[in-house]
DNA sequence: AACACAAACGCAAGTTACTTGCAATTAATT
DNA sequence: AATTAATTGCAAGTAACTTGCGTTTGTGTT
């Protein structure tokens, strides 16, 4: 008997052409889970299920190469990842503590245009990373 | 007898509060004339004078420490870094080759204010890192 | 239900990018 | 010229992945 998170998740790896097996069910539920984009190495250190560092890697891999995962750069020494559900949206992250939270604004489709007008030499953006980095109030009110 | 350059990065180190040695000096030299933003692997592999790779990492460190240089994030595998004398700017990246182009336009700062706005736990905005990814006309034209 | 096969897996070994400890050297101050 | 703290090279160590390979497993087909 399968829990209706299961069937969900299910169903999104086949629909991508992928196989429904438990290091890509047990990765991806947990990157389903966290609140905040998480790295190979948080994965590996927190499933309940052990699953070998080479395969975590593979399978994250795959499932960013099938578009179900997305790689977000903070800035730290990996790069992390957040599940591709929600809408587009960036990030906002304490130097400090590392904090993150999640900005949705984000009017940059329009800029495209700009930039495709003043470059010689691209013709086409496919898409943009953009992170804020600042200090939260707990940060702020240390110094 | 000295460069007009080199005299011109010495004094840049010395205002910066770091020493001018061979490291500083070749390193710092070596990322100015680069017309793109350059890992610190580059910078082994290309100078002139050999200096040992935990020099140039520890160097690298240091440049940045003092605001002489800046971190690109450019989604390969390390950090990249630029000389920091320009006007504040962003790039462009071709996902099939790698050739980058330097965007000018960025009015970001004014977005800083409506995203502090938004949230909750963040007090101020240091800075924020954008980078556009596209194709390059030359790419583009080979699908 | 049994079969076939590509994909996924664990394990071990290898690689790349970077870091750290330490003794010798050197740039800047006096 | 003497002093001293920062820098450097070398060697060793670490963290984050990657790759090869033999075995297992999920899935489509019979
Ligand atoms: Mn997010
Ligand atoms: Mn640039
Ligand atoms: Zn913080
Ligand atoms: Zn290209």
């Amino acid at each position: 008997m399968k829990s209706d998170q299961e069937n969900q998740l299910y169903s999104l790896l086949r629909k991508a052409g992928m196989k429904a097996t438990p290091g890509h069910l047990t990765i991806l539920s947990f990157i389903q889970k966290s609140k905040k984009p998480i790295s190979s190495q948080d994965i590996i250190n927190g499933i309940d299920r052990h699953l070998d560092p080479a395969t975590v890697y593979r399978c994250v891999t795959k499932l960013k190469e099938n578009g179900i995962i997305r790689q977000i750069d903070l800035r730290q020494n990996n790069a992390h990842y957040e599940f591709f559900d929600m809408a587009h949206h960036h990030h906002i992250i304490c130097t400090g503590c590392g904090r993150i939270e999640d900005i949705e604004d984000c009017n940059l489709e329009t800029v495209h245009q700009q930039i495709l007008g003043q470059t010689k030499g691209f013709t086409q953006i496919k898409h943009h990373s953009l992170e804020f980095y600042g200090l939260c109030k707990k940060c702020n009110s240390k110094n």
